[in-house]
DNA sequence: ACCTGAACACCGTTCAAGT
DNA sequence: ACCTGAACACCGTTCAAGT
């Protein structure tokens, strides 16, 4: 589509090498992604596919970190981060978007495993950050509780896409699972009699019914717990 | 302890190479966390600082997961995860005990990182597991509102651990920070008036206070959002 | 059973040198 | 300014062979 400004010269049949831009090194970064996870995506196989060397993507970007950064801000571009705060229910529409957000981050765990100590800062995050606030806001949660309620929501959702990526990634981790989950059922009731008394609830419910409910429980608590010198949002 | 049933037959004088064991290995990997941080902890330093080759860790770990495991329950050895169900208030207990759990992810953030995606089950993560479950039920949190509760819980601390500690281990991710601040700061009021409108809220606060109220709004939203199901705790 | 040397198949990042 | 080859300083894990 916008390969055509350039008539390329080929001296031999070489397939008409684009030159290197920022966003074309993370679209390629996303492919590799897609098609091979991102244990794939490391700088020298990304040079190799852009035909180069690994030294020259440091030209572009600033090191791994900021290019899953650059990463998760394009993949966000495809989810609707859109809100309409006019509509009635807030709270349902909260959960969407956060659903949303996640099921993202669920397509790529060990994304958002990196993602988690990267502090994102691109377009389509700060869409993201702007809608949850319209909603809590909506919603007349207290300012302060709001913002910092952004925060605990996001941290949430990326911390629970990184759990259930590694775990759903490779069969071994599936052993580590049925570890706790033994070591949980074979508790002995005399060392852990809460745990013994707790029982199966401790693994009860389904991947989405625990989601649900733990953004709900968020969502609760967030509107209700008093935070420092709290104000009322301004009118 | 138990290392003296053979006595060491040392041909020269070398410094009676001490028998691999699994809490040996485990021993020294803290150490080395402690004085050089978790990047150091690799197999191949830790084969040579036992005076071994790499393979030979092999026959007590699976794999360097598994070994940050071992090496966060032997941390926990260490902490406080005891509490009393009869004292009156629970709920400041339990602010206690996540806070003590807190503060040992907090000196060790890449550790926490790690331990994200791994699924404890050492004897001192049933413990603390045990001591939050106690102190739900002593709140007569119902049955399965605690066994997800404490799953909440349990993240919220590792992921917030995390999250502070990339940024402030290294200097760039200061930068990174700023980046993030900067974006908020300098978001146009028409693109993201949600942003701009809840200001500096969404940076203001302690890290402490930002957790003390994490933790309380969790404990809420754990004690008062209906799940699926719900059944009070047999008595 | 436990231990090992050596190999396999890789990494991120820097830097001096080129264009 | 942009791009690069080559190097620096490493990784985790496996495996055949030894004791």
């Amino acid at each position: 589509m916008n390969t055509s400004s350039q008539r390329p010269v080929s001296r031999r049949e070489r397939p008409a090498k684009p030159a290197l831009t920022r966003a074309g090194i993370v679209a390629t970064a996303i492919t590799i992604l897609r098609t091979e996870g991102l244990e794939k995506v490391t700088m020298r196989r990304l040079a190799q596919e852009l035909d180069t060397g690994p030294a020259s993507l440091y030209v572009y970007v600033r090191n791994v970190a900021e290019l899953h950064g650059a990463m998760l801000d394009e993949l966000l571009a495809a989810a609707d981060l859109r809100v309409d705060t006019a509509s009635s229910d807030w709270q349902q529409q909260l959960i969407a978007l956060l659903s949303s957000y996640v099921r993202v981050l669920f397509a790529y765990p060990s994304l958002a495993r990196s993602v988690l100590s990267l502090r994102p800062a691109g377009p389509h995050y700060l869409r993201l950050v702007d809608s949850l606030l319209a909603l809590l806001r909506a919603g007349g949660v207290l300012q302060r509780r709001a913002g910092w309620g952004v925060d605990l929501l996001l941290q949430f959702a990326v911390a629970t896409a990184a759990e259930h990526g590694t775990r759903a990634e490779s069969a071994e981790t599936r052993d580590e699972d049925d570890a706790l989950a033994a070591a949980l059922r074979d508790a002995s009731a005399e060392e852990y009699p809460n745990i013994v008394a707790t029982g199966p609830e401790l693994v009860s419910g389904t991947g989405p019914e625990r989601l649900d409910w733990g953004i709900r429980a968020l969502i609760r608590g967030i509107a209700d717990t008093p935070a420092l010198d709290d104000r009322a949002v301004a009118e």
